[in-house]
DNA sequence: AGCCGGAGTGTAAACGATTTCAGCGCCTCT
DNA sequence: AGAGGCGCTGAAATCGTTTACACTCCGGCT
């Protein structure tokens, strides 16, 4: 492997001379610079990244932390941030497959001397436990895990919001017996989305039934299950709300399976939105989220973290944001012609809500393809 | 950050002996091997990765290119990829939205001294352009790339063998007017299945037919499209295939939207089998490709190329080889009986077939999820 | 002529770890 | 008693960079 050494040699300089070359437009004569860059292109050479971490301290990478890479959820959180990080000259270290606070830390740990600063997701802890280890000069910021009041940047989905939104609108087209497909157990999100329906019930006067929550695991697998069981519980409920697409489709395909018309006999929704849900059958209701930007925004928000970090100055914020949702109503849910009536103009551009102790609104960015994508619904903000 | 010396003071030792307590059970008395143990945990102190690749000269982690991140092809192979590094104790370094032979370069010098080796995934391009500047005792595996004979380690996908076992199975069951949506255009992939579309026509004695042949980039909108105008060819055919799954089930979507009834007016394949596709209305028959077990080969494989490096052997041995596929037939293509009759066993475990300069078989692998869970559907192998 | 300053370059000290080699006790053997 | 060996530990070289500082020209000024 070809070092700075050789290259100084074969050009006839020292190894200041070449670092200046390719470091700074600095103070180096025009002819030396263009010799020593042709020897370097010559030789192939490109610095060695670990020897240029160990001094600068800085390694341009980003860490990120996944509990798990599951569906097209995960595929489109890592798009969103790796675009993001590379538009800023960043790699990405990624692991996933942590849910247990040891493999976190240990995870964490070896990460260590490697990464600028961390994107950790842990729907499965809060955050004091996930990073407990971790310096709290460090840049991090936390998608997707129940915060309350820490001190940490963290960005979650509007979880509770959409999924009463889109229970609401359900009762709002008249239904009294709306079920639920619940997410993985001891899941944040899923949490918040059943927290979201049981809210939506109880403002609408509707008392809860317990065997109208079905367990569900976010899998395809066990939404048709989910059904089955829904379909056998008496009375049996009008709707279902899958508390993820991937359920919903599954719950889909159980209905048609036992002769079950969507929407006349039960009406459908999911959560998540993602690309496939308008081309089922009967095209899926769902709440749309933004999930590239939501990797986009946390990728973001952690390079000012780093950049802050480099000034010496306190790299946490402390902001809590909230990436808004809204509903996307296609027939499976029976209310298209309802909500176009009711229709309201989208969120404003898909910005995150600061909750908590936030100084300024973020960035602009550029529109990502599932906002420019036409939906081929009716749209309401559950905001 | 706490550093090797500060933990060496506070314990009263040399950094030497520091060293030695986390790297080897070597000759370190066990008294002192607990003190030490114990301040280092007090202090919190892990090893800075950069300052540790520098002089091993290995970063235990391995670097990955890919085109794009989008859909659950991706989101698969990441899968299990990271899976299998993360069982051999390597990190993942990601980069991907790469296509043109420059940023691949650039993506590649970028990594150097980051990463132990790499798995370059360059559908757009033949191998040799795509890892021109690389060294070539640089560990590399190649994913789903042309790389016709050149000496490379490379792994792909049956694309042809499945494509055409569809098409076969299609025309079997009488179908003489057969089309096909491609893939992406100038995409390794799509070439290769429509290359084994058109070998089973010619193989049946159809004379391929232009008005067939809709293009599309393997995503749903443009699948829904595609259909759209192959419904409008005169005549018209009777039976699509979908270079994937993704384009099959926009292809659904457009025909449900035209009263097309499938499979009875027009049957419909795809390719991938995405776990979506059994919850489809109809279930969608399609290639079965177990893409995380792709994923997870290919990093099996470049894990012993970097251990051949490290023992100073030659690391690439020139072998290609081609992941199975086998038909899943459902609904969507009106044959499940006819397939039953003709069903063959699934084949042999769904291990790589080596076709070029290849020494000894693959070793084991734990059977993956999609191999576990049941397809409720008919298997055949392709090949 | 001597001094000063700026442009351009080189020397060498870091960065944080690993590893070789040598040294120090202490025990055992002759 | 001295030599040799063994068990353990430390000093220092090393990996490939960046960068503070020193140095050398050389031209212009007084």
């Amino acid at each position: 492997m070809v070092t700075i050494k050789d290259v100084a040699r074969e050009a006839g300089v020292s190894v200041a001379t070449v670092s200046r070359v390719h470091n700074r437009r600095d103070v180096v004569n025009e002819d030396t610079r263009r010799r020593v860059a042709e020897v370097a292109a010559r030789l192939g050479y490109s610095p060695h990244g670990a020897a240029r971490s160990l001094i600068t301290s800085e390694t341009n990478t980003i860490g990120v932390l996944l509990p798990d890479l599951y569906g097209e959820f995960f595929s489109e959180v890592i798009r969103g941030i790796d675009q993001t990080a590379q538009r800023h000259g960043y790699h990405l270290l990624i692991s996933s497959s942590h849910d247990e606070e040891r493999e976190i830390d240990a995870a964490l740990r070896s990460m260590r001397g490697r990464v600028d600063g961390l994107i950790v997701m842990a729907p499965r802890l809060g955050a004091r436990e996930a990073v407990a280890n971790l310096a709290d000069d460090f840049p991090l910021v936390l998608l997707n895990c129940a915060v309350d009041d820490a001190p940490f940047d963290a960005i979650t989905v509007g979880n509770f919001d959409g999924a009463r939104a889109m229970v609401r609108h359900l009762v709002a087209l008249g239904h009294r017996r709306v079920a639920i497909i619940t997410g993985a157990e001891r899941n944040y999100d899923a949490a918040e989305r059943r927290r979201g329906y049981r809210d939506a019930l109880r403002e609408a006067g509707i008392k809860p039934h317990a065997a109208w929550e079905a367990r569900g695991d976010f899998g395809e697998e066990s939404g048709y299950r989910a059904a089955q069981q829904l379909l056998a519980a008496r009375p049996r409920p009008t709707a279902i709300f899958a508390a993820n697409d991937a359920m919903a489709i599954g719950a889909l395909s159980a209905l048609r399976e036992s002769g079950v018309r969507v929407p006349e006999d039960v009406a459908v929704a999911g959560f998540d939105d993602i690309p496939m849900a308008r081309y089922m059958s009967p095209p899926l209701s769902s709440v749309h989220v933004d999930i590239s930007a939501l990797g986009e925004h946390a990728t973001t928000r952690l390079v000012e973290s780093v950049r802050r970090a480099g000034r010496r100055e306190r790299p946490r914020e402390g902001r809590h944001e909230t990436m808004p949702t809204w509903l996307v109503v296609r027939d499976s849910c029976g209310g298209v012609r309802a909500a176009a009536a009711a229709s309201t103009p989208p969120p404003k551009d898909g910005r995150p809500t600061t909750t908590a102790t936030g100084r300024r609104a973020a960035g602009g960015r550029r529109r990502s393809r599932a906002e420019k994508k036409s939906s081929r619904g009716t749209r309401r903000s559950t905001t």
